[in-house]
DNA sequence: ACGCCTACCTGCTTGC
DNA sequence: TGCAAGCAGGTAGGCG
């Protein structure tokens, strides 16, 4: 489901709602939910009691920031969900863990399809997040004694909405990489936060085939990928999101953004720009939609 | 580095 | 209607 719209829309709704409240105890009902390798009875042991300070957002992860200085960490992936539920809602089928507050309220984290992962990370170390290379090798290991809420993010590539995104530093990147485009904007260790939604749309308004190489991009070609990358995202965020079937906010509200999309899930509609029709493809096991018109086929070529 | 495969899960849609 | 196949905002791990 969320992508960084989606998760920077439930982090605001969050700091809005809970910042300052406090957890009296949670309830475990799948205990694969808690990221390996703290056990679901610990983690329901120590978060009793915790008081949440602040809520924000690091890739497409939302980060609960207690006020004793640890971090909850809430992975979304595809059906995640975070909302806060007033006294007397009925209970969800889908809660995989619910969050009794002292206020009586609940803040439930509903995942109808059980890949969200929650974590809980002592304090500390939530600054050392670099562009760092190898995602995989530089994991948290499991049974390791003192691991920190860094480490978590110490593979991922930079965030586009920051001010030091730039597009001279998005051009050093594309230009070390041979990978295909919409591959490499899915990847999390190249840049942070863009999935399968915005990656397309973004292809799409820079009008560049998802099936190009980053290497061959010309200056002009990076410069706009750069620029609707960026606007992708934060049109997102004005939205509060995409929804299709699962995303809700912490309200519990869908976003507005889905219907606003030009090429995701439009397979055979016409192309805003030409009136050609969308078309799917499979790119890296993903579906990929672009518009072949206005978004050129890249040339095979058979030089060395 | 790159790309492909399988897993993890459940529900909805599509086609015969 | 029933039933199987295909699809879904993500990522981790393995192989070549």
């Amino acid at each position: 489901m969320p992508e960084l719209p989606e998760v920077e829309t439930v982090a605001r709704d969050l700091q809005r709602l809970v910042a300052g409240a406090t957890i009296r105890d949670a309830t475990v009902h799948w205990d694969r939910t808690i990221r390996h390798p703290m056990p679901a009875e610990r983690f329901a042991a120590e978060i009793a009691g915790a008081s949440i300070r602040r809520v924000d957002r690091r890739a497409k992860t939302v980060l609960l920031h207690l006020a004793d200085g640890r971090v909850m960490t809430v992975a979304l992936r595809m059906t995640g969900a975070l909302i806060v539920a007033d006294p007397g809602t009925p209970p969800d089928p889908y809660a995989r863990i619910v969050f009794a507050l002292e206020d009586g309220r609940e803040l439930r984290y509903r995942d109808v399809r059980k890949f969200g992962r929650i974590g809980l990370w002592p304090g500390g170390g939530l600054r050392s997040v670099g562009a760092g290379r190898g995602a995989r090798s530089r994991r948290v290991e499991e049974g390791q004694r003192r691991y920190r809420i860094g480490e978590v993010f110490s593979g991922h590539g930079p965030e586009p909405l920051t001010r030091s995104f730039t597009s001279a530093r998005f051009a050093e990147r594309l230009s070390r990489r041979s990978a295909k485009l919409k591959t490499l904007l899915l990847d999390q260790s190249f840049i942070s936060g863009v999935g399968n939604i915005y990656a397309d749309e973004a292809l799409w308004r820079a009008r560049l085939h998802p099936l190009r190489a980053a290497d061959t991009l010309d200056p002009a070609e990076i410069r706009r990928l750069h620029r609707t990358v960026r606007q992708v995202l934060r049109e997102g965020i004005v939205n509060r999101g995409s929804s299709f079937s699962d995303y809700v906010g912490a309200d519990g509200e869908p976003g507005a953004n889905a219907e606003r999309l030009a090429v995701y899930r439009r397979t055979d509609q016409p192309c805003y720009r030409c009136g050609r029709r969308i078309q799917r493809i499979v790119v890296g096991q993903r579906s990929t939609h672009f518009c072949p018109h206005c978004q050129r086929e890249p040339v095979a070529s058979d030089e060395p």
